[in-house]
This record gives C-alpha cells, sequence and structure tokens, in this order.
DNA sequence: TATTAGGTTAGTTAAGTTTACTTACTAATT
DNA sequence: AATTAGTAAGTAAACTTAACTAACCTAATA
C-alpha cells in the first residue's frame, strides 16, 4: 500500500482530472470541479500543471449556459502528446505499429518471424519503429515506450519470457534486451493478455470490468479481466482453459497432457480438427477448410467438428459458471467461423451454466496485437502522466 | 477512485501504522517510521491517535539494543477494544459468536434453523447475542457490527438474500431486517465467500492473495479470493463449481441442470452419492456411510463413491487450470473424508492440470461460519479505524 | 429598440487549514 | 562518547473557503 503525503494526493487527483477528461472528450475546470468534488482552485491549478505539461488542450470557450455566466474554457485530452510502440511476436508474423494516447494506429509495419528470428529479429523491429517514426515525423521523445505480446508464458514482473515454443524461447529476457536497443520502458506479457487489455481499454469490453477473452487457434488460450485488472495467476498461469477436461472418459483414454498441451486443446484446437479430419479422409485439411467442408455438409467434416465445439463450449460453459464474467470475447482464428461457435456456446451455456453471459467476437482484426501491446504499456507503466 | 486530500492521507497512514502493529504484534514508533518510511514525528502523532481512540495501547519498553540508546516503547493493538458479532445461518442450524478484533471466538452459541425459521429466527438471534454480551459483560457500544453468512445467492451491496432455498427465502432484505433489531451496520454474504475471507484473515490462507475455497456438502459451491480481494462475480454468481460439466457424454444423457443444482453436484454432491448408493444397494445411505462403506472396500461404494470423486476432482483440476491459484481449501462435510479426496484430487491435478497447487483441508470446524462473519464484517466495513 | 440592473456561471486570488517533513532537541542507554 | 527512541518547533505542500473578477443572459425600463 502506497504511504500518503502531499505529492502522493497530488498525482491522485491529477490521475483523476485526465481520467475525466479522456472519459468525457471535452470538459470544462468547472464540470470536473463538481464531478470529482474538488474546489475550483484545485481544478485549475491542477489544470494549468497538466496544460503545462502538454497532457491537456484548451479548444476554445464553450457557448454560456441558458441561464447566463461566463463562457466555459473546453479542455481536452491531447492524445498526439506523446506515443506508444505495440509489438506483437507471433509464431509467424511480427506485427508492430506505433500508436496515439487514445490507441489509434498511427502507423503500422509487419514481417514474417521466422526468417528472422535466430538471426537478426530485434534489429528488424527497430528498423520498422524507425521507419514508422520517420513517416510520422516524430522523435525518439516523443515516444513514451513500448508493449509487446508473445505467444507464451511470461514473467511480466521481470521480463523474460518463460516459454515460447513458437518461437523456441525459453527464459528468453526479452526486455533487457528491447531496453538495451530502444533505451525505453518496455514491458511482455502474454499476448493473449495484452488482448484483453485492449479489448477493456478501445475494444468490446470497454466499460466492462469482468471479462474473459479466448483465444482460439492452433491452440486455445484465454486471459481473463477482475475488477478492471488483468488476473495472470500466481504463476502466470490463470486462463489455461486448453488444459480443461470436458470428458471424463475420453481424457482417460487419451492422456493427453504433457507439457504445453492439454485435454480441450487436443480435442478442440485447430489442429486437432485439422488431424482428425484429415485422418479420416486421408487427405491434409486445415481447420479453415474443415470449417469449409462443415459449412458445405460434409458429413465427416460435421462429425468431427461438432464433437470438438461441443467440447469447446464446455469449456466455455465451465468458464462462465466459475467467473460469472460480464462479457466472453472469442478471438483467435475464429473469424470465419464465429457464428458456428457462437451458436454452439450459447445453447451448451443456456443448458449447463446457472447464468448467461454475453459472447462476442474480438473488435480488431490485424491491429489488435498492437493496440494489446500499447494497452498493456498504459495498464503498467506506473510513472504515466507524472 | 477516491480523492485525495489531507484527511484522507491521514486515514491511509494511519491504516499503514495498524497494520504494521497487526502483523507484528509488538513494534516501536521507530521500528514503524523505518519500515513505512514515515518520518518519526508523523509516526508519533499518528500513534498518539490511535492510542487516545484505544486503537493501540503501550505494553511497556523494551530492552534498548546493544548499541545503546533509548529504550523503545512497545505498542500493541489493542484486539478487545470491541467486539465483532458473526452469524452463519445455515440450513440446519445457526451458529453465532462474538470474536475480538483478533477473530478470536470469545462466545459462541448454536441453535436449531427450522424451527425458528418463519417464526422469530431473528428474535432468537437476538436473545443469543444478549446473552453472548451478558456472559462477556460488555456493552452494546463495544460491538462495531455483524458479519452474517447465509447459504445462496446474496446481493451484498443492498444486504438482501436473492435465494436461498435451504431457509426457503427469496429477495429477503435481512440485512434490513437485521439493522432494525441491532441498530449496528451489518454485512450479509454467502456463507462460502465469508470462508474464503475467514481463511485469508485467520486460517490456512494467511498471507495467500489468490485462494479457491470448495465447500463440498449436500451440493458443491465454492468462493474465490483475487489478489487478495474476494471476487463475487458480476451477478453475484461466481465460484459456481457445482455447474462444471466433466463429462460430456453423462451430461448429455442426464440433463441435469435445472434452477439451483448443476451438473457436477449432480454426479458428486454428498446427496448423489447419498441416492446412487441406496438405490443400488436398495437401503438409506447417507453420504458419510458411503465413505464408511468405501473405506470398509465395499464394492459397490467403491465404484460409486470413485465414480463421483474422479468427477469432483476434475472440477477441481479444471478450476486450478483457469485461475492458477496458490492455495485450494477443502471444507463442507469432508472432515472426515479429506484425506481420500485429496488423494483423488492431487492425482487429477498431477495428470491434467499445467501447474500443481497445494490443497488443504479447512482450518476451522464448528466456528467457521463465525470467523467468516466476522471476517466479512472486517472486509467491508469501510469506517473501521476512522 | 436600445439600455441597464439583477442574476448566473466560470474561473482566479488570497487567506487559512491540515498534514507531513526537516531540523534540532531531550531522554535513556551501552 | 556514541547510539537509539522519541518530542518540539518551524517549514513546505497540498487542499479548502470566501471573496473576487470576468463574461454572459434575462427582462424590465426608457
Amino acid at each position: 500500500m502506497q504511504k500518503g503525503n502531499a505529492a502522493y494526493i497530488k498525482t491522485v487527483n491529477k490521475r483523476l482530472i485526465l481520467q475525466c477528461v479522456i472519459e468525457e472528450d471535452a470538459v470544462t475546470r468547472a464540470a470536473i470541479a463538481k464531478k470529482l468534488s474538488l474546489s475550483k482552485p484545485t481544478v485549475s491549478a491542477l489544470v494549468s500543471d497538466l496544460i503545462r505539461d502538454k497532457w491537456l488542450v484548451e479548444t476554445g470557450s464553450m457557448a454560456a449556459s441558458k441561464e447566463g455566466g461566463r463562457k466555459p474554457m473546453s479542455l481536452t485530452f491531447n492524445a498526439e502528446r506523446s506515443y506508444i510502440v505495440g509489438i506483437d511476436i507471433g509464431g509467424t508474423n511480427v506485427v508492430l505499429g506505433i500508436t496515439d494516447l487514445n490507441g489509434n494506429v498511427c502507423a503500422h509495419r509487419e514481417f514474417p518471424t521466422q526468417q528472422h528470428l535466430d538471426f537478426n529479429l530485434l534489429e528488424e523491429i527497430k528498423r520498422n519503429v524507425e521507419s514508422m517514426k520517420d513517416q510520422l515525423r516524430i522523435k525518439h521523445s516523443d515516444i513514451l515506450g513500448i508493449g509487446t505480446g508473445i505467444p507464451g508464458v511470461t514473467n511480466i514482473d521481470k521480463g523474460v519470457v518463460i516459454e515460447a515454443p513458437a518461437l523456441r524461447w525459453n527464459n528468453y529476457p526479452i526486455r533487457e534486451r528491447l531496453t538495451e536497443i530502444f533505451h525505453l520502458p518496455v514491458f511482455v506479457d502474454n499476448d493473449v493478455n495484452n488482448n484483453v487489455l485492449g479489448e477493456h481499454w478501445k475494444g468490446a469490453g470497454k466499460e466492462k470490468d469482468n471479462i474473459v477473452y479466448i483465444a482460439i487457434g492452433t491452440g486455445i488460450g484465454s486471459g481473463l479481466m477482475i475488477n478492471g485488472h488483468l488476473y495472470r495467476g500466481s504463476n502466470y498461469g490463470a486462463g489455461e482453459i486448453g488444459y480443461l477436461v470436458t470428458d471424463k472418459n475420453v481424457a482417460q483414454k487419451y492422456h493427453p497432457v504433457h507439457r504445453g498441451y492439454g485435454f480441450l486443446e487436443s480435442v478442440a484446437g485447430g489442429s486437432a480438427i485439422s488431424m482428425q479430419l484429415s485422418e479420416r479422409l486421408q487427405d491434409n485439411i486445415t481447420s479453415k477448410e474443415a470449417f469449409a467442408l462443415y459449412a458445405d455438409g460434409n458429413k465427416d467434416a460435421i462429425e468431427i467438428v461438432d464433437e470438438a465445439l461441443e467440447n469447446l463450449a464446455i469449456g466455455i460453459t465451465n468458464y462462465v459458471s466459475l467467473f460469472d464474467p460480464e462479457l466472453v470475447i472469442l478471438g483467435g482464428g475464429v473469424s470465419g467461423s464465429f457464428s458456428i461457435i457462437h451458436k454452439k456456446v450459447m445453447d451448451v451455456m443456456k443448458r449447463y451454466a446457472p447464468q448467461q453471459c454475453e459472447v462476442v467476437r474480438s473488435s480488431f482484426g490485424e491491429e489488435a496485437g498492437i493496440i494489446g501491446g500499447a494497452a498493456l504499456f498504459f495498464n503498467e507503466y506506473e510513472d504515466l502522466f507524472n
């Protein structure tokens, strides 16, 4: 717990004022004072500090109220004061971009991961960031810091990637490496966690404080926000929905669990679907193709995909039973098959869960990782606004 | 977010000092100043306030350090300054008691619920509290308030029991009723939630901030603490482990979910075990007797109990996979069968979960509800120490 | 129609309050 | 003499209150 002193209360009140302005877009000093029950002089003094430090700008006087009175001066958050670099290092591609303080992606880049992975990955990132800086005509000092997402388990406090099979990283101190290169504050977390933060900041989870984000792809992962805070678990291991057991008997037969791969993934993950259908049809079928065949009415595809989806839906339903979220967001490679999955989940949830819960698709496409990275930075950087 | 002002920082610092004293039992002003990085005069002033208000007492001077110097004066938390009433209104019995501020149960009472339920339940509670007050020779003003546990879904903000089948209560405004009778601040929550708070305060969960408490009885329920805060869910519905689906095929056949009763309960709850074995043996077998027969090697008992425990263990394992807690506490009517359940859970967790987690039995017996109620009060009462 | 008095809202200035901190002290001990 | 515990007096930083100026509206009035 933070000890109380004069500086602390000033920081707290400044934060509150900024929050106020960000939420309501254009507000006046008087409105802030009323809303926060702070005195007018206090608000004026703090706002003057915030204007001096470029966090706020006066955007002209507004119309006076009908009962008369001096025209109020509107205040606006200066989202272009600084910028944040958001990076998503995926197994296939590295997606990175620069956002303003409102989370608008001002520039973005993308390059394939594997051909740089063991060679010059960080240099390639640096090169792309420099290129974006040139494009936006911003200086190094305009960038507050960097948020990065990784497909794996990450110790966010130390900035070390504990394990990321897709990148073949084990105990890789990525924060240290990136800091050496950029000389900026860097944060790193699991990509799904970043997605939750991004959805909470700018996406479907705005205004909601209890959110589950489920990423369905090759494997199945999830991130969860509780009481407005990302919950990472005691060992950075929360949200391992891929390990849920939804079918006792099948689980007993398969004994599927080995390091990095759980039961639900083994029956409902993209590669599981692809593998099963490939075997059945004696062909090479991707999970995307499996969903296409499913839509076409292919009997084998329907059987296999239905079985997978039933397990997935039970997993999600179990999540809802335990966690009672306000919202479930489905992300990952589900864009095409969302409506199929959504229907199944709603049916199963209705059948088995004690309460129902909205289920929506993720709000962002290609930019999810960039916004997520920036959201991570926003979430973690303590000195923001100081 | 709380706005900052002078009164607020004083409250914050007083809280920190009290916390310091409670944690370390006997400390000096100098030690507090060092630990909290507050100046010595500040600590002295706040301590003097706290002594005036009877929260702290000076308990005599301690030995000086070996390097010389004035003898320090030790400060101790005055746990007998005030008392809290803890009540657990169970389906069978009402258990209630008075605790001091350290959570020691100073007096307790118990009476059967049903014969007073529709008649004079609250009067009976009042009578017992008065009797305890006489016994302890404390005045009404010595009692800070009341914390109550209920076997059902509770809106803690309004103090209304939404649904408690065992008490036949629906939308019952119990806080209002108890306040009318006692003229004290009252808080009400689900009994399992109170158990979590109690274990965190005084039991197995001390110093741990991510805890799952699973109550196994007629039904199966759970409460969870995340980042040191009880998590109740978006609709007061978090922790419904009784609704988990652990066996897709059996679930499809049974279609077990109706209001207030979930799949896992229907296959692994006490009444489920009792019912199944009773049918098999054409006799009236309680779940307790079922576990006794299990221990005796009865083949039918083993078959049924094993099946139930396997499902229960998968449910708990799923919980661990999703929440990555520091600790799982098993409570409810498991005292006799704990070691059997524990073994099963550890085996299944090892097999299916991505990480392991300690599993222990609950720390309290009869007093769980009393300590839980007091813990709820402690947790919710904002004006504490003001 | 133009003017003006009275009322209202926005924001500032000045004085006062509360709190913590700093510096310098006394107290008590090895 | 050195060291540690705790106190006293004065200072600094943040807030609040009260009174003020600035700017505007309404409506009565000339």
